[in-house]
DNA sequence: ATGTCGCTAATGTAGCGA
């Protein structure tokens, strides 16, 4: 099974790309971001010449969350408050389209686009750990079902020094201060693992690269973009990689896929005779 | 640490968010 995630920055601008990268890879299940799309107006059509249908939350301008598979998409879930019922900041945090969820393969795979938080004085930056406090809440009643669980997404935080092109002068800041690390941690607990970290253990692996400044030709980025796995599907991961090649297309998004490959689950164990 | 991009209001370009 192969499971993706992808920060498009429109999904209007990027169909073409998107298109042509599901026909290459042929993930069996995707989860976008920043699709920037009113769900009316989210191009399910040309997804579904690729065999690929949609679960979708988004909204004018901004944000947005999309899961693509070939397969079924069940049981699918838009918000915190498909979790947490009755839970007033989950309902107000749902004004911005950030989380979705659904059942693909025998798997539940979250998406999340955790908000960017501009700067440590801003008040995006208040909402982005409130967010994160939420995450946690929603995370916790997710695990209680049992499922086993993948979560994926752009996150906007970069988890340690290691995922930073220049820690000197980025550790602390906005995407790697202490309290974003700190929230992100308690939302995976001990048994969701960062899949990336299962295999590659050095620096110089980037998922993000700002169009400001050169980042790209100058390869100054951060990894921000995770798909984390718990301890069933972590024994399945076979490998995760890093599409670099999609950052350097023409008219790129500022985010590159990340994919990681899982071995078949294994076959149920024969009832005794 | 800013050398860009995508969006929206609108027709030309500013403002916002990343």
């Amino acid at each position: 099974m192969r499971i993706a995630t992808w920060n498009v920055n429109s999904i209007r601008s990027r169909q073409d790309h998107l298109l042509a990268w599901l026909e290459r890879s042929r993930p069996d299940v995707v989860g976008l971001q920043e699709t920037k799309v009113p769900d009316g107006d989210f191009p399910h059509d040309p997804l579904a010449a690729l065999g690929y249908r949609a679960a979708v939350s988004g909204q004018k301008t901004y944000n947005g969350v999309a899961l693509l598979s070939p397969h079924g998409l069940e049981d699918v879930r838009v918000g915190f408050s498909a979790l947490l019922p009755g839970d007033a900041e989950a309902e107000a945090l749902g004004e911005q389209r950030r989380v979705i969820s659904a059942w693909v393969e025998g798997v539940r795979v979250v998406d999340l686009y955790v908000p960017n938080g501009s700067a440590l004085d801003s008040d995006k930056y208040a909402y982005k750990l409130a967010w994160l406090g939420c995450l946690r809440r929603y995370l916790a009643v997710q695990r209680d079902q049992g499922e086993p669980l993948c979560v994926l997404g752009d996150f906007n935080i970069a988890p340690e020094a290691r995922d930073l092109h220049d820690p000197a002068g980025q550790e602390g800041g906005i995407m790697a201060s202490a309290a974003e690390r700190e929230a992100l941690r308690a939302c995976l607990g001990d048994d969701l693992q960062d899949a990336f970290r299962l295999f590659e253990p050095d620096a110089g692996h980037w998922s993000w690269w700002d169009y400001r400044g050169g980042g790209w030709p100058r390869d100054r980025g951060w990894r921000i973009d995770h798909v984390y796995l718990c301890p069933l599907l972590q024994e399945r991961a076979m490998g995760c990689r890093i599409d670099r090649e999609e950052r350097g297309r023409e008219r790129p998004s500022d985010h590159a896929p990340v994919i990681v490959e899982l071995a078949d689950a294994p076959e149920e164990a024969e009832p005794e005779a």
